[in-house]
DNA sequence: CCCTGTTGTGCAAACGATTGCACTCTGACC
DNA sequence: GGTCAGAGTGCAATCGTTTGCACAACAGGG
């Protein structure tokens, strides 16, 4: 495969002899093999351990044998090879943002808020000089992303997405797997999640609702899911303030799928479960709910006001703007980073909420614009 | 730093010994260090090449050496270290994706229209067995990107945005870096591009606006981005068709960013240049003139029709719902990673232009539902 | 002239896998 | 009994780096 180099002289060669041997090579490799720092080390007339410490700006090198070989690395645009380099110092900058592909509860790769997400990580890992590797994983053998780690491709692992999986991911955590999940706290975890503050979140948004004078709040989500969950919670705890019983009539449980929810807000109006208000768990949901809202005839906010969750992009630009929790989507990036990279130091880091804010637009105005 | 592991037998050893050796080892390493090939040879009690064999489904192993090794391995979940295996075998299964951050025409790596493509590609290069590196690099230094390949970490490029940076793709495509690039096809380009057709859809655009009866048309975009010039060309095309001349103080020359989409159009209404109805290159830039012009007093559609172009996901449900150019973001992933590997295996791969269509909604209606 | 630092370099052994080649067993055949 | 083929395995070189150690060259002090 590899066409043979011309050995090298056991004595720096003298400057003209190396020039032919260059040209030579140049002539008998045609093909363009990748550069490395043998051919550096020949063309410079020094060792390859002399390049490795030059480069690497190591002092025990002159200064002028360094400048000379930096100088001939940058004009030949030679760069490390990485890989090499990785096994040798049993190091790596590359950190693994996983994304799990829910078969139920099926919310794509192509959720906004999920890429939203992993623009703002591939911002945070830039910053900080790392290498992003996405990946989409099934999430019913979610354990095949500790491949990423075990197999040294990545030195630990964000994902987005806890789902029902917890008890996946405590293994992975158990197996010393250094990870950090885009979530929610669930007692007796071993992994650690950072996350909006769902109870608080969902309180707002219902608190929102009542203190605008609505009574009859659908719940749209899947409690099933740990961060539904207490949002639902921060929806009891709101309703209680009121001294209001939830009704079981207004739960639309359905997953992260626009289809679905579109469906359970029909099926809402045609059972004949009155109803003046719709929180749902994501804008995505939300958005499909304005839609079957409008297919039944009923106006938002005029007939029902629609709160959603994550304030992704175009909640401002949907019709009506959409009233929604934010989720701190910039700071999530950093905060995700940071952790990870604590817990790849060995820390033990601790789960962490990051604060939510009720954003009001027009889709909870009780005169529609 | 590595604990020096027991000698490895001459022979193989007795199952007994074999058993308390790897009790010794489990005790005497409690860092655990990561598992490789020799500790499943020793537990196993055959060389790393016969491991290496039989993990790979060599023929040259006896079925039953080879199940007994599989069997150890999956218990143990050991999974191989992939920077040796490439380094070994100069090969290589990750593509990198790299996003130029351009300070001019800054369009963020979270704008919409790129996180869909971003989506798009991970579900491409999943799909096919690759490995997906996401990168943000300075679209000044775009050849640094370069580095990615040279060093080994990537087979192969994929960059979204083309911008202005033609001549540094070109000089990274003769340094035969392969790279396929989302764009559009410039005269004398060596690189491969992949991109929707960008004549077809300026025209499609402006035709429908035309047929509306629309007759003072504002351009919203920066004719030196190459993607823009096309679709700039298509509408000139269609204003031709109808004999009618471009009108310069139509021409709102801004970059990809909403904010100065907003104060073009601002200045627009300001100036007093009579006009009804805006083509914007970008879904983006459509909304930010949609709320410029609600906030110059104008009505969309009434007073004013709007156009986008790309069809992000929130174009439907924008107020109004966003008449727009559909770009055909699934198979685009679909075809750059196509068009990349078949330039990697050595082809010379042709520019490919996909089609777009023209999605009808209300922001381009004669009277406002 | 010998000894002892000091300062640069080079040699060679890692890192964890793959694979050509050599080798050891079998059993079969002459 | 000798030869041979074929099956199964191990040895050792290799991929492109880094780095401990040995060593060469030179200067200065005795």
């Amino acid at each position: 495969m590899t066409v043979p180099k011309p050995a090298k002289p056991a004595k720096p060669a003298p400057v003209a002899q190396r020039l032919t041997r260059s040209a030579d090579h140049e002539e008998a490799d045609p093909k363009r093999e990748r550069l490395q720092m043998a051919d550096i080390a020949r063309l410079a007339g020094v060792s390859v351990a002399t390049v490795s410490r030059a480069l690497n700006g190591s002092s025990l090198i002159s200064k002028e044998t360094r400048e000379r070989v930096e100088e001939l690395a940058r004009s030949l645009n030679y760069s490390i090879n990485v890989g090499a380099k990785n096994l040798r110092l049993k190091q790596n900058r590359t950190i693994a943002v996983v994304i799990p592909y829910d078969q139920v509860s099926r919310q794509h790769i192509s959720d906004p808020f999920f890429l939203a997400m992993v623009g703002s990580l591939a911002d945070a890992l830039t910053e900080r000089g790392f290498d992003m590797l996405l990946s989409r994983v099934d999430a019913d053998s979610l354990d095949s992303a500790a491949r990423l780690y075990n197999s040294g491709v990545a030195i630990g692992i964000i994902l987005i997405g806890q789902w029902r999986h917890h008890d996946q991911l405590n293994q992975l955590a158990a197996r010393r797997v250094p990870i950090v999940v885009w979530g929610t706290q669930i007692p007796q975890q071993l992994y650690c999640t950072v996350g909006g503050d769902n109870v608080v979140g969902g309180a707002l948004a219902t608190r929102h609702l009542l203190e605008l004078g609505f009574r009859r709040i659908a719940f749209v989500g899947d409690p099933q899911l740990p961060e539904v969950a207490h949002r639902h919670r921060g929806y009891l705890q709101a309703l209680a303030e009121y001294r209001l019983k939830p009704d079981p009539k207004l739960q639309v449980t359905v997953p992260f799928d626009a289809e679905q929810a579109r469906a359970g807000i029909t099926r809402l109006c045609k059972q004949g479960a009155p109803f003046d208000a719709v929180f749902a768990c994501s804008d995505v949901l939300a958005s499909a709910a304005t839609q079957a809202l409008h297919s039944c005839g009923r106006t938002v906010p005029g007939d029902v006001a629609v709160v959603g969750y994550d304030d992704i992009e175009w909640a401002s630009h949907s019709n009506p703007p959409l009233t929604t929790v934010r989720q701190p989507i910039a700071t999530a990036g950093v905060e995700l980073v940071d952790a990870l990279l604590r817990t790849i130091a060995g820390a033990s880091v601790p789960p962490r909420s990051l604060p939510v804010e009720l954003v009001v637009r027009s889709s909870t105005r009780r005169t529609p614009v």
